[in-house]
DNA sequence: AGCACGCTCACGCAGCGTAATGGTTC
DNA sequence: AGAACCATTACGCTGCGTGAGCGTGC
């Protein structure tokens, strides 16, 4: 029944990031004979979970496909989702050690050239680093 | 001594990669009559401090600017960049700990229209996770 | 006339990958 | 003269918009 400034003001995104919705396929609206978008309550419910699953940390695709699946198999998307925020979450938890690592004892020393790349170096003191982080 | 490709080989990063640290000065590098890239002792140890901030998780263009740093203003860059660290996981836990409302107890329902945007709503949703997350 | 609506570029961030094209050295 | 290096330029990719500018509609 309204048009995208009225539901932009409701919903609290701009008339802009509607339209982009739309444009990639995650908001599809059905338009009046002069193509002006004409948003109903399917819609609106739509933005809702839209919005939800990006504050869940979803991006604009995975939401796309996962408003696609049926009930158990999103479960089983949120479910994977919440592995790679854990994830994420270790990844962030170590360079926060590592951090805390060079502030105390400062810069390691440059390798001698022995066999192992400068990124084998550095790989080797991350996995350590890990140990010390998965006994927190 | 050397060049790109040997060099590339001796640290791990790609020549490419090497180019693009040179390009953004993150790493400049003298050059020979024949503009090709010629690295010394000091370069390498310039390499080996890139990729120490990288894996504390600075980006290039920080690590560039804190390497202008007298030691002391660089262990401050360092604490400035753990807060920001700790925050973005305590974003990442809030987002974690949605997920498992969401799989527990379902979509929450569409908001009426009462003044409230659905972004407000959702801001409340987040500061009620905030505090539970926060008395973990 | 003056908004509201639509659409199509195009940019901005990060960090390279991947050509395409051409000079150098052996 | 061809293989094997070196260089530069520049587009592509990912994510999420944002802004400009132009054409219509009401």
């Amino acid at each position: 029944m309204s048009k995208t400034n009225e539901i932009s003001k409701q919903v609290g995104l701009s008339r802009r990031t509607l339209q982009y919705y739309d444009d990639e396929g995650l908001l599809p609206v059905k338009r009046d004979s002069n193509n002006y978008r004409v948003y109903d309550q399917n819609t609106l419910q739509r933005i809702w979970e839209i919005l939800i699953h990006k504050e869940m940390g979803l991006k604009l695709q995975e939401i796309r496909r996962l408003l696609t699946l049926s009930p158990p198999e999103r479960i089983a998307a949120l479910s994977h989702h919440l592995e790679e925020l854990k994830n994420t979450i270790r990844i962030l938890k170590i360079q926060e050690a590592f951090v805390v690592q060079i502030m105390q004892h400062g810069m390691p020393e440059t390798p001698d050239s022995n066999g192992k790349t400068y990124l084998d170096s550095i790989e080797e003191m991350r996995e350590k680093i890990a140990e010390t982080v998965s006994r927190q």
